[in-house]
DNA sequence: GGCATCGTGCGACATTGTCGCACGCTCACC
DNA sequence: GGTGAGCGTGCGACAATGTCGCACGATGCC
């Protein structure tokens, strides 16, 4: 067995010393918590800043763990993954809720449709798998940004453009979406999308609780709400079992 | 400025490729994404693995994001930084409940206590903060293990002890806990813990959903449950809506 | 003000990381 | 079955990089 990087090796040490100790520490207590010299600790400590898994304090010099490690973490599963643990669940929220379903991750500011299901009846419908869908303004979006704010700012600061006269195009619109999202654990986007069409989701949690995708119905807004354009809470039920069941699957034993 | 530690910066692209790529790759592909020779791409590899950074299928020899990353991305959030958010919602819930208020974070196998209201009436009552408490025998316990399996397994292999004749002393008891945690959103414990007390907990999601503590109510079994021993769903309601509010000020805008 | 400690950065040089190469294994094609 | 291509792995030479002592400026305490 060939030798290891020492410095990737040393590296590590660092942040597992960032993650578990007793919150943010400084070069010094770094260094001796480790056994290295303090030139060595802060050599370390200036690339894990410049590559974004660690951040510093100016004010204190304080380290904490960076943002770019918490995405990584965010992203731990892929596509496949997520689709083949989705597969069998999703075709039984279609035959129950009647429509037709989605299950989407973020990617690159939009959410990418890793399943689709078809409505089961025999209409006209096109496949949408691999397609890329607006994050603001679809449910699967909005249940995915309510839960990664980064990227919600991202998607904020590329611009919120409009697809219909009701896609929040405004940063407190979004922003009052994902509140709600968050405060109700599922999303309903009425014509945010599409004119005439409504869509449910609710998110897909992996290991420790993470949000990394999301499953969602889509059809007419007048099957899937009521008259006052509040989601039909038969149907919400159905999409939050539908989620719940795929993340316990997620989630590990 | 002086330079980065040029190995580390090759592995942070290496981690951010495993994360946003298509997946499962193999030592091939990492290196000519990355434009390395091949020698050193294993090499990042073969140290990333042996850090648990990354995994690789002994089948297909691809490679994955490991779960010593996941792990670390799961305790973003120092304990200071917890409590300092939970402070306000904890208060505001022993008021509502009437019952003591813990807030914790799993800590070593147990359950750290890092923020304890008292109940709001003048009954003799010792600070728990800074003390640490078994996790499968409580409310706070359940939650943190339902969301995070690895620690659960630890906690399974380290002995179930038994405090009262309540307690989950075997992985099947354990797991059926932590599954109906996972089923409803949050935990009840039964005399877990002590005889004759009881304790409601519901979960605390940071950045991307991710739980990194707990929030709960204790008290005598006749005011949290009802006769059939079920948790009471006012308290439930009470719970879960502290927690929520804390999670929103966790996740972020 | 003096002293101790810390964080930061420079630069010498020893150690470590890099990486070409060889080998065994697997797979596809004839 | 035989052959060739491509891959993953590991060895080892050596150049490049990482290590780390030291100096300096800033901060806090007595």
């Amino acid at each position: 067995m060939p030798g290891l990087i020492q410095s990737i090796e040393r590296s590590s040490a660092v942040l597992r010393l960032l993650a578990t100790g007793p919150g943010r520490l400084r070069v010094k207590e770094i260094a001796d918590a480790l056994g290295l010299p303090k030139s060595t600790a802060q050599s370390i400590l200036r690339t894990l800043v410049a590559i974004g898994f660690a951040e510093q304090d100016p004010r204190t010099a304080r380290y904490r763990l960076g943002r770019g490690l918490l995405d990584l973490g965010s992203t731990g599963l892929d596509a496949n993954e997520l689709r083949a643990r989705a597969l069998n669940w999703a075709d039984a929220l279609a035959s129950r809720s009647g429509e037709e379903v989605h299950v989407g991750a973020l990617r690159d500011g939009g959410v990418l449709v890793v399943h689709h299901v078809f409505r089961p009846d025999d209409s006209a419908q096109s496949m949408d798998t691999g397609s890329v869908v607006p994050a603001h303004a679809t449910a699967l979006g909005r249940v995915l940004l309510a839960y990664q704010a980064a990227a919600a700012e991202d998607v904020i600061a590329s611009g919120l453009d409009a697809y219909t006269r009701r896609t929040p195009t405004t940063r407190q619109a979004l922003a009052r979406a994902l509140a709600e999202t968050r405060a109700q654990g599922w999303a309903l986007s009425v014509e945010g999308w599409q004119a005439g069409r409504a869509g449910i989701a609710a998110p897909l949690r992996s290991y420790g609780g993470l949000v990394i995708g999301a499953i969602g119905i889509s059809g007419p807004v007048e099957r899937l709400c009521d008259t006052r354009r509040q989601a039909r809470p038969a149907l919400v039920d159905h999409v939050v079992a539908a989620a719940r069941a795929i993340s316990r699957d997620l989630a590990g034993p």
